[in-house]
DNA sequence: GACATCGTACTCGGATACTAGATGTCCGAGTGCTCAGGG
DNA sequence: CCCTGAGCACTCGGACATCTAGTATCCGAGTACGATGTC
């Protein structure tokens, strides 16, 4: 899994924290002290997905494009990494004795529905965590913590 | 993830119905037309791993190391994909505020904790799942795949 | 005729190239602020 | 003094290198069969 996954999702934390700032890529970057141009791709990536918003110029930056309770942990991962199952079905059953060619195998073949259904497990789960959820539990560990991170935004404004 | 993972499992469900002989690389490849070297690599995995067992030379060939009912998915992605999960948690936290450099963030962050959890239920699915059960569920669906199997074994014998 | 030994053919095993995708970087496109000049 | 407009500084956006890991291949190690020669 791609790593830029990770970053973006803690970026997307520290913006639901943001109160409504924009932020820039390169603030984000340099809280986790993260590559700025690598991060920036990410970041394209979750506008492209329509996750956040990103308006260009001074005073420009990144800000979420809805509410925090309504991005999944999953909406992030499919930005990023892409809509893909992590398991391809390349039908080699295709090549076997008895084929048919035109069935989709991948859905017929057992293992590839086996694979399938594990995966699904896997989304649903990350599908029912949000930003928000996220942020909530941070907060009851930690209280601080939103205003820690708009102190530290602040001070890397210089 | 690895393709040679599909490649794994059916080969394994074919072993299953091979009724104790030694298969060769070779002949496993032919059967879904799948580069010979590259497929036994794959196989030499799962030896290592202990799922098969390898025989060098003349009527050799691999064979399933124990009973298809103890061979779950989950052992044969974790013999040809390695352990590791696919969200590695790199500690980005340990960069940011208040950060305690001997804390294992790995743990303690609730993002990480989420995706470990998805994580856990994809891979409790997998492992509830046997080679032997894909192989119940395909004899359900089609009774002649083991003959069939076999005759196509004994086809490619020449 | 039977046995032992050598050779041979076949298969697994690991070391070695090749290639695609992830990682990292750079420059152009877009936008709001600032400041100068004129009314 | 106020308004207008051009310049500028700053940021996003996508195109361009670099590097790791998946993909593919080849040659050596190991083993059983069979042929051959001898007793």
């Amino acid at each position: 899994m791609n790593e830029g996954v990770e970053w973006a999702m803690h970026s997307c934390v520290n913006l639901s924290w943001a109160s409504g700032e924009a932020v820039t890529a390169k603030r984000l970057a340099a809280f986790y002290n993260l590559p700025t141009a690598y991060l920036n791709k990410q970041l394209q990536a979750l506008t492209r997905a329509g996750i956040l918003t990103s308006v260009s110029g001074p005073k420009g930056g990144f800000q979420l494009a809805r509410d925090p309770r309504n991005i999944s942990l999953l909406d992030i991962v499919v930005a990023i990494d892409g809509p893909d199952d992590a398991f391809r079905c390349m039908e080699i059953l295709k090549e076997g004795p008895g084929a048919d060619a035109r069935a989709d195998y991948t859905k017929v073949c057992v293992i590839s529905q086996a694979m399938r259904g594990a995966e699904l497990t896997y989304r649903r789960e990350l599908a029912s965590r949000s930003i928000a959820d996220i942020s909530d539990e941070v907060v009851r560990l930690t209280p601080a913590a939103p205003d820690n991170t708009r102190n530290r935004f602040a001070n890397l404004k210089s």
